[in-house]
DNA sequence: AATGATACAGACCGGTCGGTATAGTTGCAA
DNA sequence: TTGCAACTATACCGACCGGTCTGTATCATT
């Protein structure tokens, strides 16, 4: 059985990771905000970029599973599944804590390219896309690939604008466009 | 006339600004970077923030620059010009020191609401935003700003996907997925 | 009663941060 | 030649950074 503690720090730092920016969080606020010390901190992350790291895989696991889940409950049709990753995506942006994509914004303060969380968010980055190509293929589009960079650049674009300015109702223009390249790509209309 | 030292500092300040991010750029870095001192520095920029609010005041007016021209080198047409942005950006997503668009790196940097920079880089954005609408209304688009606010997600979003991964072609499906719009708000088609 | 694991308490390290103080140097103009 | 402004040089400030240190309290197992 693996310690509440560890999960405890892990959690607050996640909160606090997103919330603030990475850089801008120290170890220390990590620590008093979980209620701990900074050695049992560092008994379960021998350092701030462990823990960072353990932060993104974490949340790459949550992202996935309400993406996931959130097309599941909401069609079973290939084209209506392509759409509905917009409406998933829709209600993230509208919740209270939204301060852009967390793998964006790590991507972004990560300043060396080799960075190594820098290449989890491009993991997930592409796993993403990849995820939205299998759905264009079960829908039969004609270049899955194509239309599958393109639904991500909507989204991604949206996640931006939304960060930028809330509320703006970025998510659904994203959704007006995708459906246009859905249909032009499925039936050629 | 204005002082070149002046000019000097913000000049190595913009370059480190963006290449590294702001956060992680110290004064003492610039400072030495500019083959000056610090009291020189703060003699024309009283903090740390008058220089990042000149660095991004100055990056968006060179940006302005670089697309309105680059717009107009291109096309003509208003259908033309519309598309020609997507041309513009895929020169700047090609060049060398390219790291993301410096306001959105800006705001994703700026961690509070109503920090004086993330304000500066929300204004460039609708700024932008609007541009593309007057392109958007010339070309007569029937929904001008959601054609507008459609294209700049396109954009935005080939920008982060590029900045995550080098030479992935964003900008050309953007532009695809850009022509499609356009056709279809033009013509009906 | 002794042991070992878990966690806490808090001082401490070298280094960097943004920013300031004081003093000295240059070059140009009256 | 004097004077003044632009600029340099450098030491310094308190605060914070990530990370390590010694030591102690708790508690279940043996």
């Amino acid at each position: 059985m693996s310690s509440n503690l560890k999960e405890r720090i892990l959690q607050t730092a996640s909160e606090l990771f997103y919330r603030q920016g990475i850089r801008a969080t120290g170890v220390d606020a990590i620590v008093k905000a979980a209620g701990t010390t900074k050695m049992s901190l560092y008994h379960y992350f021998p350092s701030k970029n462990d823990l960072v790291l353990a932060h993104l895989q974490k949340t790459a696991e949550i992202m996935r599973e309400k993406i996931v889940d959130g097309i599941a409950a909401r069609a079973s049709e290939p084209k209506a599944r392509l759409l509905a990753v917009f409406d998933v995506f829709g209600e993230l942006l509208a919740s209270d804590g939204f301060r852009g994509c967390p793998f964006i914004n790590a991507a972004t303060e990560s300043a060396a390219e080799d960075e190594p969380f820098r290449l989890a968010s491009v993991d997930f980055y592409l796993q993403f896309r990849r995820r939205l190509t299998d759905l264009a293929e079960e829908a039969e589009a004609r270049q899955p690939e194509l239309l599958a960079r393109q639904l991500s650049l909507l989204i991604s674009g949206a996640i931006v604008a939304e960060q930028m300015q809330r509320n703006s109702g970025a998510m659904r223009a994203a959704r007006d466009a995708a459906e246009i390249l859905i249909n032009r790509s499925l039936d050629g209309v």
